[in-house]
RNA sequence: GCAUUCGUAGCUCAAUUGGAUAGAGCACCUCACUACGGAUGAGGAGGUUUGGGGUUCGAAUCCCUACGAGUGCACCA
């Protein structure tokens, strides 16, 4: 049992010996730095029941432990709340307790598996900011919730059909293609094929922009020259014959499709996200229909007149739905009702995560709550991550207006501003490594920049991206924390070469007050865990990784580990020091974020 | 207009879920180097938590209200 989980055990059994059939919800906060102690007790919900002053509550109990704990070594009373200084035997027998475990912070088995989805992109443009936050997402809450025990399964669904591709399909064929037939390839272009086929994206709505501006100036209403301009008919009609399976139109469509792959594969594996399974749309854009057939069946959808498919959901705060249109054919919400389905059946997860941003809170409302109406069993275990768009300091991202951050060139430039840091900060650490080594290292660092730039805020929020800070080395930042643990490795490496023990249990000793609050804080790991479990939440991962680099940072400076005389605090600090090294990198691991031996 | 999310230091974010004098980083001003890795540490300044009410021992957090911002309200996905 954990010190905290100690004292709040007797902490319950003082009140029942004190105050017989008193009771009472104990739980304990960490003590603000300003006040001596460890742990506080909130005396506050006591008084009334008791009828006694807080602060004389607060003695009463403080003087019941020192007498009776076994871990408490020193109290005081701030108004009402009881400050609770913990023994050093009972910190040094933590600290043990912690590096025999092999497995601290991988919470047990919960026998249960989750389903998370992300990523799901289009594939007419290359990724950008907003799909790097939500991939860094989606990976380190798999990540997360493995680490708390549940067996994870990551998907992904690739929108690949329908007018977005199409629109790219089209610009390719008449301004990408010779009159002889040979069209641009991403070799011939020297462009990743996502690039390539975003390219054409653009290529396609400025000149379908300048049909409308052309027709608009001929007198043809806006709204009108925007469904009628020759090229939006022309897509269309490329969508048609798409999903009729005209031949020529789907081996465009695979040629095409297969660069964009290609290109995504390379951002995935430079960012070090993979999926257990990806879904195509073009596959499942089908499905859905049977369970309007069921729905229908089981009186929760209705039919209008003109044969459309509606559900009425206004008694759960929400509207009147279309799930079918009135010529049979899906719409989206029919598609996903339809590819939850499949997914449970394909894997029958207990839980399934969608991370997808906020614009679709919406959305996932009403697919939930339909869900729920047709009885499915597994409808309460859904759940969606929704997080918020990632604003430049010039204000909203628009992928038309070209003011989106492409993922690959951001990768590529936080990666050239840890080299270039690197240069006058790292000053002969890193010679004796190779060019191959250099740039391995650079990647980890600027890719540990950028995962914990993104990482660090709360996910429901919205979030402000400076490209400033992101390539930031320094304060609360990734490279701060995989400095920290490049240290340790650094202290842990010279110690090895003077031949000091690493290994072994730490015998009692007095410990300063900075090493008290590393153990404590080494000990709070796994509940920040289960908590970034819960909430789904990295933030909290990150957050914690930053005070525990901090607090290192501080004992480093104050106290010294290899220059101890003392055998015993000698081994005691390398060994914290190590502990806190493996804990820094297993926090990281969770961000997806790698932690260098040197730097 | 309706629904919904949000508003914390100059800027970017925290605040253990209702607990103490609201904390970090950046930027600004000091200080500490023969360094166990200075990509560091210590200190200063910076706040009526958007304004106004309410709930209680106690509110950035819960309720009401005004103001401001985002998002959603397609037989698009």
């Amino acid at each position: 049992m954990d010190i905290q989980s100690i004292v709040e055990t007797d902490i319950t059994r003082s009140i029942a010996e004190l105050y017989p059939g008193n009771s009472c919800d104990v739980q304990l906060t960490p003590t603000k730095k300003e006040f001596e102690g460890q742990y506080t007790f909130v005396t506050f919900p006591l008084t009334k029941a008791l009828r006694q002053a807080p602060a004389q509550i607060g003695q009463a109990i403080g003087a019941w432990l020192l007498k009776n704990s076994t871990v408490v070594s020193a109290f005081n009373v701030v108004q009402g709340f009881l400050n609770i200084s913990i023994a050093d035997t009972a910190w040094v027998g933590l600290l043990n307790d912690i590096v025999a475990n092999p497995n601290f912070g991988i919470l047990p088995t919960k026998e249960q598996s989750v389903m998370v989805e992300f990523s799901s992109p289009n594939t007419n443009k290359p990724l950008h900011l907003g799909h790097l936050r939500n991939n860094f997402l989606g990976d380190s809450v798999s990540k997360i919730l493995a680490a708390n025990g549940y067996d994870v399964v990551k998907t992904c669904i690739v929108n690949d059909r329908g007018v977005h591709i199409c629109k790219s399909m089209l610009a390719y064929k008449l301004f990408g293609t010779d009159a002889s037939g040979h069209g641009e390839t991403p070799e011939s272009a020297g462009m990743k094929g996502d690039h390539l086929i975003g390219k054409y994206y653009v290529l396609f709505d400025k000149a379908y922009k300048a049909q409308i501006e052309e027709m608009v100036g001929q007198g043809t209403p806006k709204e009108e020259a925007e469904k009628k301009a020759p090229l939006m008919l022309e897509v269309q009609q490329m969508l048609r014959l798409w999903e009729k399976g005209d031949p020529e139109t789907v081996a465009l469509w695979s040629q095409l499709n297969a660069w964009v792959y290609a290109g995504f594969d390379a951002t995935y594996k430079r960012i070090g996200v993979s999926f257990d399974k990806t879904y195509y749309e073009s596959n499942t854009y089908l499905l859905g229909k049977e369970v309007v057939e069921e729905g229908l069946q089981k009186g929760v959808f209705y039919r209008k007149d003109d044969s459309s498919v509606w559900i009425d959901l206004t008694e759960e705060g929400l509207d009147q739905k279309l799930v079918m249109r009135s010529d049979g054919t899906s719409v989206y919400m029919t598609q996903d009702l339809g590819t939850t389905d499949l997914k449970y059946q394909d894997f029958h997860n207990n839980r399934q995560i969608w991370v997808v941003g906020n614009e679709q809170d919406y959305h996932f409302n009403v697919l939930f709550a339909i869900l729920r109406k047709l009885g499915r069993t597994y409808a309460e275990a859904l759940y969606h991550l929704s997080y918020g768009m990632v604003d430049l300091p010039t204000g909203k991202m628009k992928s038309r207006e070209g003011t989106v951050v492409d993922a690959d060139d951001l990768i590529q430039e936080t990666v050239d501003a840890a080299s270039a840091a690197a240069d006058d900060a790292a000053k002969g650490k890193l010679e004796d490594f190779s060019e191959e080594e250099k740039a391995t290292l650079f990647q980890t660092l600027g890719l540990g920049a950028l995962k914990y730039y993104l990482l660090k805020v709360d996910p429901q929020k919205r979030m402000q991206f400076n490209p400033t800070e992101s390539v930031d080395l320094h304060g609360n930042t990734g490279p701060y924390i995989q400095y920290v643990h490049a240290r340790i490795r650094s202290v842990l490496r010279k110690a090895a070469e003077l031949n000091v023990v690493l290994e072994g249990p730490v015998a009692a000793t007095q410990l300063d007050e900075i090493e008290q609050q590393l153990v404590f804080l080494l000990s709070q790991y796994p509940e920040r865990v289960a908590e970034a479990g819960t909430a789904y939440a990295p933030s909290y991962i990150a957050q914690y990784a930053y005070e525990l680099a901090k607090a290192f940072n501080q004992f480093y400076d104050r106290l010294s580990i290899l220059k101890e005389t003392d055998p015993i605090k000698l081994h005691t600090r390398l060994i914290l020091s190590k502990s806190i090294s493996e804990t820094i990198q297993k926090a990281m691991g969770l961000l997806g974020i790698e932690v260098p031996e040197k730097m």
